[in-house]
RNA sequence: GGAGAGGUAGCGAAGUGGCUAAACGCGUCUGACUGUAAAUCAGAUCCCUCCGGGUUCGGCGGUUCGAAACCGUCCCUCUCCA
């Protein structure tokens, strides 16, 4: 499965019905951003995440642990959390594991993630492995804050770096604390595919089968189906959503910028395979005017056939694997698309 | 008819003697984007190119070692007054 990435409580220029109509099933929310705004205290007293937002389907919080990465420049680490610096307001702000669960507690979501430390790549195999022994004691620290196990199922994710030792013990010694699903984190940091492929592979063989496999952050159409064959279940990543925003669209022939001179008076619809909404009503030139004008409703057609395009792309999957045909489906797939195909 | 302002690259607009092939913005083109500080960011944008070279700042002529910039002249645009 694909869940699509709403930060802020809203998949960015898509209503609810938008994803009704695309297939979605979860999609994510986050956990440091909700902190910030409006509080989890709100969203709280607003019944919960899916109330609050109007979504009426299955919700996912992230912990905030991506955060620990993506505002580096603006943190401190150490053994009881994170020391984060609010780049909006100057705000000092921590956010330790039993923090993180209590909001997340809060928000609502039926899936919840453990606080962990998404490292950078590269990163020393000492500092790799630190790193991965303190977010298996703050794994340990969240669930043990966790109050409401029955309605919100909380997820380990297993880190490590581009280690095999280390995602192997991570992903054991998470295993042991029995969690009702793992996740796979500290991939698409900036290393190139082979590794990001080799770190998934021997997180998720370490991982129990009878439990979903979650792979953080995920969506590029190669690393997806190649992932797949590594057994991870569930995905999520904003690609769909921002490449929509900056004018590139996912087609059955790769990805293609709507921008381009070319489009301008190509009245054929975005993809001749697509069922969404935008591929059965609008055409290129009209969808390249929108973006020229700057005109949102091009944004927002452009997001619901993206995030639909990955949504249909793991029916397809899931349909393939049934039928025992996955790896001819991922073949080719991935030459329609120009994509090398490695076999993963 | 009188008075004034001005003509700079696709457009707008800086620049008043050498550090200017000419800031900046827009437009155009190309490329990135993977648990969202991203409706964002980066690069290119006179011509030919490998170093490098060639032609530019309304036209023409002049001053100067050197001019988009100073002088003369012509053309054109805008504003106000009659």
């Amino acid at each position: 499965m694909f869940m699509p990435v709403g930060t802020q409580a809203t998949v960015k220029f898509l209503s609810p019905e938008d994803l009704y109509e695309a297939g979605a099933g979860v999609i994510l929310a986050n956990t440091y951003h909700l902190w910030l705004q409006p509080g989890e205290e709100i969203v709280h007293q607003a019944g919960g995440v899916q109330k609050f937002m109007n979504y009426h389907g299955p919700m996912l919080t992230d912990s905030g642990g991506f955060q620990v990465f993506s505002l580096a420049d603006a943190r401190k680490i150490n053994e009881d959390g994170v020391t984060f610096k609010n780049p909006r307001n100057g705000d000092t702000l921590f956010l330790s594991p039993e923090k993180s669960i209590q909001i997340q507690n809060k928000i609502g979501a039926d899936i919840i993630m453990s606080f962990d430390e998404c490292i950078p790549y590269p990163a020393t195999y000492e500092y790799a492995k630190a790193s991965m022994e303190r977010t298996l004691r703050w794994a340990q620290r969240g669930k043990d804050a966790h109050t409401n196990p029955d309605t919100q199922a909380l997820f380990g994710i297993v880190q490590g770096g581009d280690y095999e030792d280390l995602r192997l013990y991570c992903a054991e010694k998470l295993t042991e604390m029995d969690f009702p699903g793992y996740a796979i984190g500290g991939t698409s940091v900036g290393e190139d595919k082979e590794t990001m492929l080799r770190m998934v592979g021997w997180s998720a063989k370490a991982l129990p089968e009878n439990k979903p496999r979650y792979l953080m952050g995920v969506g590029a159409v190669n690393d997806l189906l190649e992932s797949i064959s590594l057994n991870v279940d569930m995905f999520d990543c904003v690609l769909p959503t921002r490449l929509a925003r900056h004018g590139t669209l996912l087609t059955s022939q790769g990805r293609i910028n709507i921008k381009k001179a070319v489009y301008k008076d190509d009245f054929s619809p975005l993809d001749p395979l697509c069922d969404c909404y935008c591929c059965r009503n609008y055409t290129k030139a009209y969808l390249n005017h929108l973006f020229r004008a700057e005109e949102g409703f091009g944004t927002r057609l452009l997001s619901i056939h993206n995030v639909r395009f990955l949504l249909h792309l793991m029916e397809e999957a899931r349909a393939a694997i049934k039928e025992d045909r996955y790896a001819t489906f991922k073949q080719e797939t991935l030459s329609r698309m120009k994509f090398d195909y490695r076999g993963f």
